[in-house]
DNA sequence: TTCTTGACTTAGACGACGTCCAAACCCCTC
DNA sequence: GAGGGGTTTGGACGTCGTCTAAGTCAAGAA
């Protein structure tokens, strides 16, 4: 993660407590949290750190290509911060879990050239839905 | 559409006028609207029709199976009508226009059993994003 | 046809999630 | 170590969606 600070800095970044409990929260487990549960995690290390500063600097984050949004049912967006691998989702129906998956092939070259209407298609976002062990047994 | 409604009565639903004024809207063109949407729709057959009764309409065609819910980015939820033919998404990422696309291959095969995790896997959502025309000129 | 009943609808309050703003603050440079 | 502009704060606000209690009505029974 001091490889993540590192590279904020040099992009220009001031340095401050917030974003750098913000950055740490991320860069633990793969997990995907919510900017809420973000904003939990972070006051247990920062108390006072405000919740329009934990969007603010996920979104920054994001449009850094540092962390990759996620926003699978309606509800609260979650954030990625394997963005620096290709990966897609697995995502459980009942209970929401979300799993990074690699599955094979390129969804972008399966997208011919007559169905892209004229648009400049830059990415692909695949979500796998399904019920996970636990969701499936009870 | 009378097919729609057909099916809708042999599963025991009690028509109202409300609920086909609902279906008759997402029967139109194939655009995506919001549930917002299909309300402003909705009020120009039917003035006194609640937000609460699209709602719940609408809810209840996804869980039939008729219409499949679309959320592309974290705002409004769209509706897509075209639930009998599989097909994906190609989102505009400055003005959120949706088109249907139908790409080639299967993305359900392109992932291994190892990469799922003991899920019980049934669908699959592919979004491509990128610019509409009119959005990269501008 | 009329009656009856329980499913359906309604309006508005409420809740979750996210954004915006002006004032205070503080990191960084010189 | 002083200044300036980027950053933070917290609370109001906005959007999208859900819930509830009371009234209404579609559809089967007689």
């Amino acid at each position: 993660m001091s490889d993540l600070l590192e590279r904020l800095r040099g992009r220009g970044w001031r340095l401050t407590a917030q974003r750098r409990v913000v950055a740490e929260v991320l860069d633990g487990d793969h997990v995907h949290y919510t900017a809420d549960e973000v904003h939990a995690l972070a006051t247990e290390r920062l108390p006072e750190i405000s919740r329009a500063t934990v969007y603010n600097t996920l979104g920054e984050l994001v449009s850094l290509g540092e962390v990759i949004e996620v926003s699978t049912d309606g509800r609260a967006k979650r954030y990625d911060p394997n963005a620096h691998h290709a990966h897609q989702h697995l995502v459980c129906a009942s209970c929401g879990t979300i799993r990074d998956v690699h599955p094979s092939g390129d969804p972008l070259a399966d997208l011919p050239a007559e169905e892209r209407f004229g648009f400049a298609v830059s990415t692909v976002q695949v979500t796998y839905r399904g019920l996970c062990p636990a969701c499936a047994s009870a």
